[in-house]
DNA sequence: CGGCTACTATGACCACTGTCATAGCCGGTG
DNA sequence: CACCGGCTATGACAGTGGTCATAGTAGCCG
């Protein structure tokens, strides 16, 4: 699932990311981080020297990230990209893992905004960038669907809420019904949003 | 804005909501809640014998009774109750939090799956009881507006999860955006709902 | 070889948490 | 008055957290 062989900076992110993402970041330990990534307890502090923030932060923005990337993959897994095609891809991944591994994880970013939006504020910065750069490559994507250029943000941040929530629900629920419920009751929305001029 | 001369009891409870909303489950201690509450430390092993579990588990519950509890007063805001006017109640009610008294609270619903949907399964199950305590009033209202039993419950859901996730988002940012953005773009899709033959 | 840098290894510290044990108050009732 | 239940008050405990200090290793350069 992921490069076991990166550099040790790299696993402890990772790990990092997904220890927040079962946890919640204050539950999240930095000694656990480290175990978990199978990295020195001591090289926390060599890599990390602005000590949990840094690595949260760090997390989160992998997140984003990664995110962003899967937008790309996403759209070439459709034969034919539509706005609700590439919402429903998004939906898919999270039913797929929940249904495969069960509901043990929720999104990290969604993790660092309830524990740190008030009590540190560069992590709440972070979760807000995270957000942006998911958001950028779906509101590009809806543009190359023919999405009126005005409509692709707005579209995007619903999507990617609508998500965020139902992911929530999900795993409160431990059941894939509210996730598989935005996709079907928002794909048509999001189709009819295409120009017909196209 | 709350009732703050009820039982010491009710008022802990009440408080844990708070600060759990604030800071998340995990970062709320027992004595800041007493301290909140003005209670007594010693109250809280008398009131909740169960820990800190219990108190959490009531003050998802008391947060689930809320927010099905504004329903019925959203609708009574409405001169002529419609599908989208209720979902832009239940954003405003967020808009007006944040634009009055900043951005220091999420929803404690949101915060305990969060911190607890792994790692405590009683309090994943408050969250999803209080989720259902929550969709059951608006999936109600969704009927008598008209709109078709069969597809109450997914509104309510899609409603729910786009509120939620435009909260986090909100918090994430410090900016009412992305609730605006989701009131608009659901409205027309959740006023199509409702059958014509009315 | 010495010296330097990158990284690892541990142990200690201090702040804090949830929980428990114990004792005290205080208003009723008999 | 004695008694007792509901409630309060505090101190202690054991555990865990992040962080710092210090020392050690490995490898490259000169």
């Amino acid at each position: 699932m992921a490069p076991s062989d990166r550099g040790p900076r790299e696993r402890m992110v990772f790990s990092a990311a997904q220890l927040i993402r079962r946890d919640g970041v204050a539950s999240t330990g930095m000694r656990e981080v480290a175990a978990h990534a199978a990295a020195p307890r001591g090289s926390l502090q060599h890599y990390f020297p602005g000590g949990k923030e840094q690595l949260v932060n760090e997390a989160v923005g992998w997140a984003g990230r990664y995110a962003g990337n899967r937008v790309a993959r996403f759209l070439a897994a459709l034969p034919e990209p539509t706005p609700g095609g590439l919402f429903a891809e998004m939906v898919r991944q999270w039913t797929d893992e929940y249904e495969a591994v069960g509901f043990a994880g929720g999104c990290p970013v969604a993790a660092a905004t309830v524990d740190c939006a008030e009590s540190t504020a560069a992590t709440r910065e972070a979760a807000a960038a995270a957000f942006a750069t998911w958001a950028g490559p779906v509101a590009r994507a809806l543009a190359d669907m023919g999405v009126p250029e005005e409509r692709t943000g707005a579209l995007a941040t619903l999507m990617i809420s609508s998500l965020e929530g139902a992911v929530l629900i999900a795993r409160a629920e431990r059941d894939v019904r509210a996730l598989n419920t935005v996709a079907r009751e928002l794909g048509p929305l999001l189709d009819a949003a295409v120009s017909k001029a196209d």
